[in-house]
DNA sequence: TTGACTCCCATAATTACCCATGATATCCCA
DNA sequence: TGGGATATCATGGGTAATTATGGGAGTCAA
């Protein structure tokens, strides 16, 4: 399984395209499709990305469970969940990459993310995000005294 | 397995053509049937949509079934279950591609779904929805703002 | 003949592919 | 352990291929 850690800043050229850091692209490099699935996160505004493996995945492991099951209602009608894995599917992108192991980020995802010209890759271990470098700064100093705070309090 | 991903607005020519996104095309490439399965969605003003190869998949798998538990009463005479796939089969059309990759949708579905001179083609894993492009972004927006809200609530 | 549909061609815009460059990091060998 | 030679990486831009879209001519059936 691909892991992604540590954070990168790239630059977003006038093309609208960015360098995937080579670190990821090498957690994807045993996948037979080179590229990433991207979609707006829903609680951040951020952009959410993992390997077309994993998606591959788990649209096979869905499709495979409701046929063994008989139920032929999520297959044709959709609806046997939440919802959530079908308004995700609807919300992605697949963003292949270009020889030098770019992706071109599509316009819905970037104005979601306040992304102009630089983005800031944050590993999260099984998928990674896109920032806005300034406001994933503010998040990052948030989520960090958030932690600090809980750690001391609970020691002290 | 072809997977369905992303969202697409195209136009609708006065002939009732629309082009059927490249990267769905792309994921029907292996099959050997050039087209679409389409029928109208039971619970939404959308139409449904999926490969050959799926179909045959689930008309495959259901036979199996039937065989395997014995009962020939759906074998022989249909009927067996709720008759959501006999119902499904009966409305379904196939549409084959024109030179361009694109199909014409059928008087009875175009009506079903309200569309008229734009289409919204939405991804949904294994399979994708056509639906006029405004009755989309309503729908798409209450969906996301029911996620939104579980997501944030079962957080906090 | 009229209409509906299929096949064919044309075009503008977008995207994918190719090569080039500077900077950084890595390697190798004395 | 230096320090030059070599990869690798992020970045930039030009050109060719693809896509979505439009319309015309030919075909078949009523």
């Amino acid at each position: 399984m691909a892991s992604f850690i540590s954070t990168y800043e790239n630059k977003v050229d006038r093309k609208g395209r960015v360098s995937v850091p080579a670190a990821y692209r090498a957690a994807l490099g045993t996948e037979t499709y080179q590229g990433v699935i991207a979609y707006p996160s829903l609680t951040e505004p951020a952009i959410e990305g993992f390997g077309r493996g994993t998606l591959d995945q788990l649209i096979q492991r869905r499709f495979d469970q409701s046929l063994d099951g008989g139920d032929f209602t999520q297959t044709l009608v959709g609806k046997s969940d939440d919802g959530l894995v079908e308004t995700i599917m609807a919300l992605s992108s697949e963003l292949p990459f270009d020889g030098e192991g770019r992706i071109i980020l599509p316009a819905r995802l970037v104005e979601h993310a306040g992304i102009t010209d630089r983005a800031t890759f944050v590993g999260r271990g099984t998928r990674f995000q896109i920032w806005a470098p300034d406001a994933y700064e503010k998040h990052q100093a948030v989520e960090v005294a958030a932690l600090r705070a809980r750690l001391n309090g609970g020691a002290a």
